[in-house]
DNA sequence: CTGAAAGCGCTTACAG
DNA sequence: CTGAAAGCGCTTACAG
């Protein structure tokens, strides 16, 4: 019933609770045949090492932390299983906290996770983070700390991001070479890196083309959801009818536009282009299928972990660690919704 | 740097780490003054337990673990953000790990899980898993399981379900009452028991109503995806074009069905109707949008969790647990796939 | 009201 | 090659 100890072992063997830890671990200073005995018994026993105990002897747990604005999300979710799936090999454990897109949750998950002393931590910042005390109060503990996707550009750790501002610009530029006159954008919310990046990405297309940067083509939204694009589908039929394209900030909020223009009989992209953001699967399923950027999610989680595995280590070993921008390719997918 | 200690408030107060123990815990036994003393030098100094002291103490880690076949999935993801802000009520973390709807792997996440002395697990079941021996073994250690959504029937241990077979009956019955003659099933894998159970509602629908069963109109597939469904659309309008309804089991896979049709100008609902399973999202946004069985992922989240909590604090107070079935009511949701 | 002491199960520097 | 001992930081039964 209780679990089995080193005591136990040794005591069954008559030998000492060291040699049976050293036995096990395969240290070199123990008989042949003492370790062949302890490992046959730990085995027919079905010892496990109690985790408690070695964390508290290691001072290291073999868990990250993970926080992340919302895990009902494809791009999100995807990149949790790349953190995953690249954790696991190095055998660690993810503890996954959700901020909710609040700051104020966010900084109680971070310090949840720090009293919990997981070996490190990997953030994408919440909609509302505008202050970063509690991310660089982690860092100066000497936390190694990654952030990906949603980052703060003034904290000196590890990022994993794409170029937004190119892909924006690509983006654009695709919708103005398909011969686009009025493009419009729906931004998404106001504070994130990301929103701003792919905003200005935008707004340079426009002006390297010699195109007017029309403020009230903007549009702000808070929900990134499929009944928000329905929504700016329709404003923009109403208060901008000269439109003839829009980059989207996000596919989910393209593809609610493209059943609104489909529903009144506009046409795609005859009438008006779209271009998305990120390649969710749904993008290529819908009718007309949607011209995007690809967002590598999967592969953003695995390079989250990997980079913050490589700074544990270091940490360990009392290395140095030179915070590192690390930036994934992202490529325009050309579908239906463009010309 | 160091972490602060109940050793390093002692020394300073002059006290005892007995003492300041009690004190930080709040216990009756300490005077007035030297709980304010401790609790304020506590707070300035920035004072957190040692988790890994106190695991080791308690025997308790107030982490949970979860095995899920795939994060990646709708339905999946609302399940553990249910979980996860239960959880965060009681104070629990939660370790999340993914089977890939391998046996394999999903034995080795379990015992990952167990060397990690979780207090508890919940966990579905992979497609793969036909074999229970490694969950018997975990309830036979004491160690508290939940089981949701995909589950083993002869396991003894608590489950949060719905009733796949009624909810599978009410939407053939659906598709007949509306005027269906002849009714297809896309059924997904073989052994897991909610695809078990899904079409046995679909076949005794179909006999209570005393039409005919026809297996050629059953359709077995492993992937649960987007292309699957128009696949099996082409199929049908090659094989069986006296079909006229079919019920899906999943809205994923009929929305991709409902693509290939609308493709070939087949209509829906006048030519076929289609039923689906599980109220996705995009089954409101997609033309036409499909009439589903509203399957509740969040609120299974938050009642597996619940109910996980109960058996962890029973066996904490030593008490006998009787395993509990808990079933989630469904609805029929109408909409345009269905006259 | 306070504190000395045992103990949770492990790891590792050190002695022999 | 083997083992006694210290110690990680906490909790708690017990004595005073």
């Amino acid at each position: 019933m209780k679990p089995v100890t080193l005591k136990d072992i040794a005591e069954t063997l008559g030998i000492s609770i060291t040699t049976v830890s050293k036995a096990l671990k395969g240290y070199p200073d123990v008989s042949k045949k003492t370790r062949a005995l302890v490992k046959e018994l730990a085995k027919t026993l079905n010892y496990k090492p109690n985790a408690f105990a070695v964390n508290l002897r290691t001072e290291e747990s073999k868990t990250i932390g993970l926080i992340i604005p919302e895990i009902v999300h494809h791009f999100f979710s995807s990149v949790i299983k790349g953190i995953i799936s690249q954790a696991e090999k190095k055998g660690y454990l993810v503890i996954i906290l959700q901020s909710n897109e609040s700051y104020e949750l966010e900084k109680k998950q971070l310090d949840l996770l720090l009293s919990k002393r997981v070996d490190g931590i990997l953030i994408s910042l919440a909609n509302g983070t505008a202050d970063f005390k509690h991310l660089v109060e982690v860092i100066e503990q000497g936390k190694p700390l990654v952030m990906f996707d949603k980052i703060a550009k003034i904290v000196k750790c590890s990022k994993v991001i794409i170029d937004d501002r190119k892909a924006a610009y690509t983006a654009t530029q695709h919708l103005i070479d398909t011969g686009c006159k009025r493009i419009a954008h729906f931004r998404g919310p106001l504070l994130p890196q990301n929103a701003i990046d792919r905003f200005l990405g935008y707004k340079k297309a426009l002006l390297d083309n010699n195109m007017v940067y029309d403020p009230s083509l903007v549009y702000l939204f808070e929900d990134m959801t499929f009944e928000v694009g329905e929504m700016f589908a329709k404003k923009i039929m109403d208060e901008h009818t000269d439109v003839d394209g829009i980059f989207v900030n996000t596919d989910l909020v393209a593809i609610g536009a493209i059943t609104e223009f489909n529903r009144q009989g506009v046409k795609i992209p005859e009438d008006i282009s779209i271009v998305g953001f990120s390649n969710w699967f749904m993008s290529s399923a819908i009718t007309p299928s949607l011209t995007t950027i690809n967002q590598p999610g999967f592969e953003m989680g695995k390079k989250a972990f990997k980079q913050l595995y490589k700074e544990m280590k270091a940490k360990k070993n009392k290395k140095e660690v030179i915070p590192k921008i690390i930036e994934l390719e992202t490529v325009l997918v050309k579908r239906n919704s463009t010309k």
